[in-house]
DNA sequence: ATGACTACTCCCAGTAGA
């Protein structure tokens, strides 16, 4: 079954374009992230025509996370534990039954963190602990688990094209980047360098500055797999051509293909 | 280069993204 990651950066005005690509790839579970737009302004009708269940977690203007699965969802659970206060929207947990078990997969939205001298620092590196919380109780369960979404973090040097420029931001300085070890130090396995060690393998581009032209990319987007998840793990890949599309989203799909029993 | 794009919003100049 293939699993799939893609921030749209607005659902409305990349409807187009999502529909073109889950004909295209059909994955069987989708996790979008910034849909900004609220659960009924969300287009669900063209994306449950093509066979999708849809469950949303929106908000008015920025965030919102969506998983779109071709199975039924046994349980889809908005918002991350560890702080009642925190309103943004940026988590949807869902779980799937197949032949051989439940899958369990989490579409996030990890904070970006700029300017790191705000409180929008403080509040990425709490988030960041609250989901490896998250991350340790689950993994607990000994289950298949896909945390799956933009982390908004460059994990190593040869994930972004200038590494030096991006030392003192919020997606790669040592704190963050440390912080995101540690989530992999639980168990996870970040799928794509599972399957390569290459480095430039991008997953955003800015808009600004012929970035994409010039391939100045950064991977932050990712998919992290339990022990249950990796050992099935058969392909992992980014659907880089997507960013060349007209009036693209700044962040390409990520994807993988693990090996289940679907029926 | 206090830039550059894109999308959003009590509709249009300010905010946010990364």
């Amino acid at each position: 079954m293939r699993i799939a990651t893609w921030n749209v950066n607005s659902v409305r005005q990349r409807l187009d374009h999502l529909l073109t690509w889950l004909k295209e790839t059909a994955p069987d579970i989708a996790c979008l992230q910034e849909t900004k737009c609220m659960d009924d302004a969300f287009p669900r009708e063209a994306i449950e025509a093509l066979g999708y269940n849809v469950v949303t977690h929106g908000q008015k203007t920025f965030n919102g996370v969506a998983l779109l699965s071709k199975y039924p969802l046994d349980e889809a659970t908005p918002r991350l534990g560890g702080d009642d206060e925190d309103i943004q929207s940026r988590f949807i947990e869902g779980v799937v039954s197949l032949k051989s078990g439940v899958v369990r997969v989490a579409c996030l939205y990890l904070p970006n963190g700029n300017p790191v001298d705000t409180e929008k620092y403080p509040y990425k590196l709490r988030w960041m602990d609250r989901l490896a919380d998250y991350a340790r109780n689950r993994l607990k369960t000994e289950e298949p688990l896909i945390l799956a979404g933009d982390f908004n973090v460059i994990p190593a040097a040869r994930d972004v094209h200038n590494p030096a420029a991006w030392v003192n931001d919020a997606l790669f300085r040592p704190q963050t980047r440390e912080s995101f070890q540690r989530l992999l130090g639980l168990g996870l396995t970040d799928a794509v360098r599972a399957v390569s060690d290459a480095g430039g393998e991008y997953t955003f581009w800015d808009y600004q500055a012929g970035a994409w032209q010039k391939n100045h990319g950064i991977r932050i987007d990712h998919m992290l797999l339990s022990p249950q998840a990796a050992d099935r793990l058969v392909g992992a890949g980014i659907d880089k051509q997507v960013r060349s599309w007209e009036k693209p989203s700044d962040h390409v799909p990520v994807w993988i293909d693990l090996d289940l029993e679907t029926a």
